[in-house]
DNA sequence: AACAGTTTTGCACACGATTTCATTTTAGGG
DNA sequence: CCCTAAAATGAAATCGTGTGCAAAACTGTT
């Protein structure tokens, strides 16, 4: 019962590359690791052979043993959305460069399934997970992953003394500020004076970060408390809620959304639906800097996180715990700025 | 020198678990596998006991011994595309709600990566590989990928007498001629005589598939051959050559994009930078319907590929081959429509 | 030619689970 | 109370690879 042909199915193993070129199993493993001690020639005619037998190293019972999985673990709650797919597109280009695959996996919106997820994720055993602020609670984040130590992706109150002196695990904390001044002051030197923020999902640690900095910057400068247009980051949300907010709420001449999408949808929702024009009569910026902020239609003034920088800082992260597992949680910080186009003066 | 700090950072093993619960190592394996046969008590006491242990069976080993990895490898040249990132979000749902976990690899744009990429996925063992026609020549697939069958997406000429009657792999084949004709049927009617086509990568045989079928529509309702913008599916280059061609080529009224990211971008040339108006002037239709085509800037009339659709047929596929893995190729349709907006009439 | 030092080699074990298979325990019926 | 069928149990083999260690082979020097 033993069909060769169905045997022959199944994967090469490095005992059959051993057997086929004649040395122990033991070359074929040196064979494959740049590092051991094996005659150049007899690599060569292992890896030949190796080539001709379609032969790669199991990476699960590699795994077994060095204890390196060569997988990341990234949680995403929107793979579909521009800024997450684009953050995605950076990190997963990145990771591969430096030999990693990544491992990805879905959330819903709330946070019910969190704990399950991370559950199911550990069982891979990733060498690494970055997670975000918004997708996963901290606590659930630190108890279920004991290996792999997570990169946690916050929006912290530069301000506010930090309570947390000493983070559970290394982290990516994006500081909001500059960028929004830069966005206030260029508003308000273009007349801008009754500000309206318009939310992304409420239980969103950066939409949340925002806006508290968004009401700072501008008691800082003078200017009154925004309102709140409600939203969820979605465009549909922002247009619906914008044109109800023009028809029925006080009235305002800048709009400071909490992500490039929103803006787009309150953007078109001024334009088609309410006759006013952007910038004369409402000013209007964004968050993130997603590619489709500078399509003609839109020209969004913004405040980027700049993904370059955002990417190289991760992968730093994740390198140096994996080369010192040990070494204390290091916190690296990124900035952002405003990217001006069309959309306020 | 073995600090069991240290040993205590590693994960908890089936066998820390059974000895603290006073059972068996098989047990364990047993309580975590729904359809062994455990006396339920002992099945709770051992869930209980790896839950306080924080323990979760290793999917590497488990693996080695089962044949199944609960891998899917997917291949994307572009995450953050808005086309690639909503399939890839849909099926990354679909899959992890079936226990699998997503395998991304990024390509880059030419095809000089792909083998060496396919070997690297090859060696964490995916139970099944999704491949797009575009990023993979499938000789390669078949060549390096011999445990896990792959699924390869392609656009047939529905026409054209397939050469290739025995696929080497399970496929996924989009029928395009039914929503290229819904359109073309749609711009003759609102008087669309001369046609541009606006073509997506060169290399890409969605684009070729595309423009084939466009042609022989246009022929078949006695209409001129389209005149060719070239593009490569990307915004910029759209706008650009969109420009190019009303300033120095042949007149058009109509132009068919080969995606609907590539019709932003003719719209907003259009548009903004020649004075013309969509649709009275000309019209637009794109292909892919991806979110971002409801929005009201643009509101494009467009060939919908029907991702629900794709998803389950590609995970229909994918479940049938784990079931039954020496069952011969099979090769799954799904179609195209026009989702009628307002950039044609 | 003998020696010390370095490189190369291969055996045996470890990694963390699952799966026969033979055995013991339990349950059910007369 | 006994007998039989079904369910539960654990010992041992297995998956494919990397690594410690001791032996072997090589290198170059006196």
């Amino acid at each position: 019962m033993s069909d060769p042909a169905i045997r022959n199915r199944s994967r090469a193993t490095a005992d059959m590359v051993a057997r086929t070129a004649n040395v122990s199993r033991v070359a074929v493993s040196r064979a494959f690791n740049p590092h051991a001690s094996i005659k150049p020639e007899k690599r060569d005619l292992i890896l030949k052979v190796a080539q001709e037998l379609n032969y790669t190293p199991d990476m699960a019972a590699r795994s077994m043993v060095t204890g390196r999985s060569h997988l990341v673990g990234i949680i995403v709650p929107d793979v579909s959305g521009p800024w997450e797919s684009q953050e995605l597109d950076a990190m997963t280009t990145a990771l591969q460069a430096e030999g990693f695959a990544t491992l990805l996996f879905r959330t819903r919106d709330d946070l019910s399934m969190d704990e399950t997820l991370l559950t199911y994720m550990k069982g891979f055993n990733p060498d690494s997970v970055i997670a975000y602020a918004e997708n996963v609670r901290p606590t659930t984040l630190a108890r279920v992953l004991d290996r792999a130590v997570p990169i946690y992706v916050g929006y912290p109150d530069e301000d506010a003394a930090e309570a947390e002196a000493a983070p559970l695990f290394d982290r990516l904390d994006v500081l909001q500020r500059e960028g929004i001044e830069q966005a206030v002051a260029l508003m308000q030197g273009y007349g801008a004076r009754r500000f309206a923020f318009l939310a992304g999902k409420t239980n969103s640690l950066a939409t949340q970060s925002r806006e508290r900095m968004v009401i700072k910057v501008l008691a800082e400068r003078g200017l009154p408390p925004p309102t709140r247009i409600p939203g969820d980051y979605t465009y549909d949300t922002a247009y619906r809620e914008t044109l109800n907010h023009f028809r029925l709420g006080e009235p305002v001449d800048a709009i400071f959304a909490a992500n490039d999408v929103g803006a787009f949808g309150a953007i078109d929702a001024l334009r088609t639906e309410l006759g006013l024009r952007v910038p004369q009569d409402v000013k209007v910026v964004g968050f993130d800097d997603i590619h489709q902020s500078h399509w003609k239609s839109y020209n969004l003034t913004t405040v980027k996180l700049d993904l370059t920088e955002r990417t190289q800082a991760l992968l730093r992260l994740i390198l140096r715990r994996l080369k010192n597992p040990t070494s204390p949680s290091l916190t690296e910080t990124v900035s952002t700025r405003l990217v001006v186009r069309g959309t306020v003066g």
